[in-house]
DNA sequence: TGCCGTGATGGGAGCGCTCCCACTTCGGTG
DNA sequence: CACCGAAGTGGGAGCGCTCCCATCACGGCA
């Protein structure tokens, strides 16, 4: 199972029991001072408090871990063909989010690839033996068994992102509606009349929620529907470029497109430049999720980014109160987006 | 220093002594299967492993940490001003190849972001108080304390990229000199005459090499060297951007420039646009690390890649060889790169 | 003056494992 | 047929903490 090992010879640390001689106090009172009991007189903590920092001494996680039946440590769990997850600036800023909060509580985080449904099942299990006092799961799609498999275990567990719109399970969303019609609105305020929409996976509730926010907003403005400017993508830069030449097939005077998310708009974006369609003059362009790639388009993408490292900070609050026992407030939070404007559009 | 937590009513996993009384046999001997001694009869083994699949049994990674002082975890560390690296997809090659090197040897990744030298200093504490077997550093640079004070400490770690050229602390790197070369080898055998260059910050070696890279290739194809031809960046997007300029300003009749990152050469192609400049009629280009910005150019850059996730599974192989105690062969490992042709050159 | 509550403290009893020594078998040897 | 070593096994002794109960000192109160 584990690899043999001998051990460096690292120097031994330091032991409470011998912070505690030092400080002349017990062990017990050592323990109070490290967790913050207030069952301690002032004379007393800053004697041990003393004596920790002239030994240099650093709780033995382990030891703390099997004695106080925790782990102190959260893991965070990437579904392994989403490691093009790691290319977006949106899941650097969410782990950005989670490790500031994380180092608060003094909590270690561990990353977690699992692939297969298999590895996932197994991933339960690890939890289960007491490895993690919580889970916090991204990019969840709506088959996964895992978050009902950790719900069965009693694992703490927060999911960023939702899998319906009843979404039991606790989650932190970015607003998906509202994005899209601020996109939408943005682009018909420019002076849109033809706005098409490319929509990302259709199994994906971000999707759907993206698609909502197009229709949602032309209702408002008074604009009617036409389903002759909405093409179906899977928010690949592949899905992007055959959905534009449909729509360019469909509704040739066309002057504005909503794209599902950046990729997507990167492939829409090439197939226009192929067509012969100038960006923004001939047809204006909007992306989602502010990745990179809207950065060093060309022109530079308008996008609607999420608020990222909140949702990071606020997963793990979440996590942080379910693991203390604290009932949730509410299953879900959802946090509003920002337009970021580029020459795009 | 941790938060109070209350546990959360979960059932209680299996002990190791209750799969020996179920096999019947005793605690050691439990131990013995699970660690993979060859000292076990093979009845008792599948019998005790019977046991153990009946029983779902799952070992306490705190208990087992404790008892064999080991924590069977790694740390990753990376400078927090480096969370861009998130949006590499190098970083996220990086992550698979550890992450699936570390699953074979059932060790936990910790992710550990440090900012300051202060947190630094504090996480080589964290590291010595038995916290992790070994570290993991990724985008060190020259001043960084981190390395030497785990060495002192005593603590195996492995680095991502050199320092320098006779760096001592053992890494593993990818042949910036190898790259560079063949990058400009291309741009002459695309019949370039005048091939510039944009370099990388000078005060990282990675960037060194790479303009090393450049002189050598264009000595071994006897090309005259001209310092006219080589402009300073530092592998961003503005630097490549004013470095391209500068260029353009001293050789106007440059036809090709091999950039020390995408970054800078999307900086150096936004420059050639608006100097009227096509690429890669007027201008080849070339970039280097291969990064989600080369294939989204336009055109898409010809870029050099590296081995990255195999560059993750040798420093993870390299580390737990450490740990184990066995001596080192070499400092470091240096992995072949690759050239990406796109339409760019 | 004696009694009791309260705040502060010490330290025993584990948590679930690994390590290692002692013990039992058993087949081969002299 | 006694003897010996190797192979296989059981279980005691911790690892460094937390939890919790027992103890103690000290006032205030009757």
């Amino acid at each position: 199972m584990a690899i043999a090992r001998h051990r460096a010879g690292r120097e031994r640390r330091p032991t409470l029991e011998q912070v505690a001689e030092r400080a002349g106090v017990g062990r017990g009172t050592v323990s109070r001072v490290i967790n913050g009991s207030p069952r301690v007189s002032d004379r007393t903590r800053v004697a041990v408090e003393a004596a920790i920092a002239d030994l240099g001494y650093v709780p033995h996680r382990a030891a703390r871990a099997l004695a106080g039946n925790r782990a102190d440590a959260v893991a965070l769990v990437v579904p392994e063909p989403e490691t093009r997850l790691f290319a977006e600036p949106y899941f650097a800023a969410i782990i950005r989010g989670v490790t500031s909060e994380l180092a608060e509580a003094d909590i270690q985080l561990l990353l977690t690839l699992s692939s297969t449904a298999s590895e996932r099942e197994r991933f339960a299990q690890y939890a289960a033996g007491n490895r993690v006092d919580g889970v916090l799961l991204v990019s969840v799609h709506g088959e996964d068994p895992l978050p009902e498999l950790l719900a069965e275990n009693g694992i703490p567990a927060v999911m960023n992102g939702r899998r319906s719109a009843d979404e039991a399970f606790p989650h932190v969303d970015g607003d998906n509606v509202g994005g899209a019609r601020a996109a939408v609105r943005h682009l018909l305020e420019r002076g849109a009349r033809a706005v098409a929409t490319i929509t990302g996976s259709r199994d994906m509730y971000a999707a759907q929620c993206r698609l909502d926010g197009y229709y949602a907003e032309l209702a408002a403005s008074g604009v009617d529907e036409d389903e002759g400017l909405v093409a179906h993508g899977d928010f690949s830069e592949e899905g992007g470029y055959r959905a534009m030449y449909e729509l360019l097939g469909r509704r040739p005077r066309l002057d504005a497109v909503f794209c599902a998310s950046d990729l997507t708009a990167a492939g829409a974006r090439r197939a226009l430049r192929e067509a012969g369609r100038s960006v923004p003059g001939d047809v204006a362009l909007v992306g989602f999720d502010d990745s990179a790639i809207a950065r060093h388009m060309d022109p530079p993408l308008t996008s609607v980014r999420q608020p990222t490292e909140e949702m990071g900070r606020a997963m793990t609050r979440a996590l942080l109160a379910e693991i203390a026992g604290e009932p949730a407030a509410a299953p879900g939070l959802i946090l509003p987006t920002e337009l970021v404007r580029r020459a795009s559009s």
